[in-house]
DNA sequence: ACTCAATTTGATACCGAGTATCAGACTGTA
DNA sequence: TACAGTCTGATACTCGGTATCAAATTGAGT
């Protein structure tokens, strides 16, 4: 009720939604909040209720913006496994898939060098709590579902053949390596670039 | 003392543990109870009150011997990753970690053939399931560092290197094949032996 | 400006997994 | 037989997640 607003200071104009983008910005806030609660005292030991007060919001409401607590933490890996399946199928058309897949992973690789001590903690955060590794992984999975057709199209194989494992295998174990590159990455505190860690674990596979 | 040995209608022989063979029996029905109820109801419409009533047991109790109720259905898995990891260090020495690992996992293959309808049934169930899934990631992520020391052997790596990830990489990439396959399995109901899909998916890495 | 229907919200109650505690029963051993 | 260590079941609790429902808010049409 605060802002009657008849001075257009908040213009409410908009079709595609105005309620949209309130939902967006709790969401927003949301996501802010829960992350400096998680860092503050961990994952587990943070609870969704506290959550939900210091938002000003009920578990309830704070549930239908996020099914799941793991969600408030992951909910930006569904956007990088977009922005990694775009840069695959912008890759040059005669390079190699797992060539490919290397240099669509430079999506991850510069966003954690544009902000290092911030990714090492959230990647910290996400190898250090088992509810989360696993969430991770099923992301992990959704990724992969996402970059199979483009390495199947750069095989030369007709879109779902599913008894052709070779598409899913390639994008399976390039994120596997991705994972390892993660996991040592953390492990050396950041001092070996991300991406050399993950340039050896991809050519330890082509021999 | 334990030749107490009065009459052999039990016989307590064996000092390493009479309790623990009891342990393990109750494991073991617990166990097939519960497959029986997952398989009959599915596991996320199945309690663990229920398995305990059944098995005639406290649900205190119960989570005394799996920790989780995940662990019921995922326990054995952690008995395969070390018969995996022993088959890998069992091959000859000569051979590519490559070639060594896909054979290692032939400890898998000649399970699912010799019980092909049942070891479906896991399959799907664990592929269905989320939280299943979830977890045995998790499991997966165990079995990696069972074989990481072996491939690194065969590579000439000095154990205990956390920044060269080639081993890992190995390792890792090898069990995303083995997960394809095992899907790719289930998906065909089992059509196309495990085996195949796993050379096809494994030999697609090396071109 | 007014009304109406759709959506959103909070409160409440509920369910199931997992943990902690504690007194009593059991088991192996001296 | 007696003692000590362990296992058990009962109880109560925490926390994540779901379902329901009435009240509040909103968007849109008139």
């Amino acid at each position: 009720m605060s802002e009657t607003a008849r001075t257009a200071d908040k213009p409410p104009r908009k079709p595609p939604g105005l309620r949209e983008r309130m939902r967006a910005t709790v969401r927003a806030e949301v996501v802010e909040v829960a992350h400096r609660l998680f860092t503050e005292q961990g994952f587990d030991r943070t609870t969704v209720d506290q959550i939900a007060a210091e938002v000003g919001l009920s578990r309830a409401s704070l549930f239908r913006y996020f099914g799941t607590k793991e969600d408030i933490v992951l909910g930006r890996l569904e956007e990088s496994g977009r922005q990694i399946a775009e840069a695959l199928a912008a890759r040059p058309d005669d390079e190699q898939p797992w060539e490919a897949l290397r240099r669509a992973f430079d999506v991850l690789t510069r966003m954690n060098e544009a902000a290092p001590e911030q990714a090492l903690r959230y990647l910290r955060m996400l190898q250090e709590t088992p509810s989360l590794r696993a969430r991770h992984y099923e992301k992990q999975l959704s990724w992969q579902e996402l970059l199979v057709p483009e390495v199947a199209r750069r095989l030369g194989i007709s879109p779902d053949r599913p008894e052709d494992t070779r598409p899913s295998a390639l994008a399976a174990a390039a994120l596997a390596c991705l994972d390892v590159a993660a996991t040592g990455w953390v492990a050396c505190e950041g001092t070996v670039p991300l991406a050399v860690l993950l340039d050896r674990a991809m050519s330890a596979l082509r021999e």
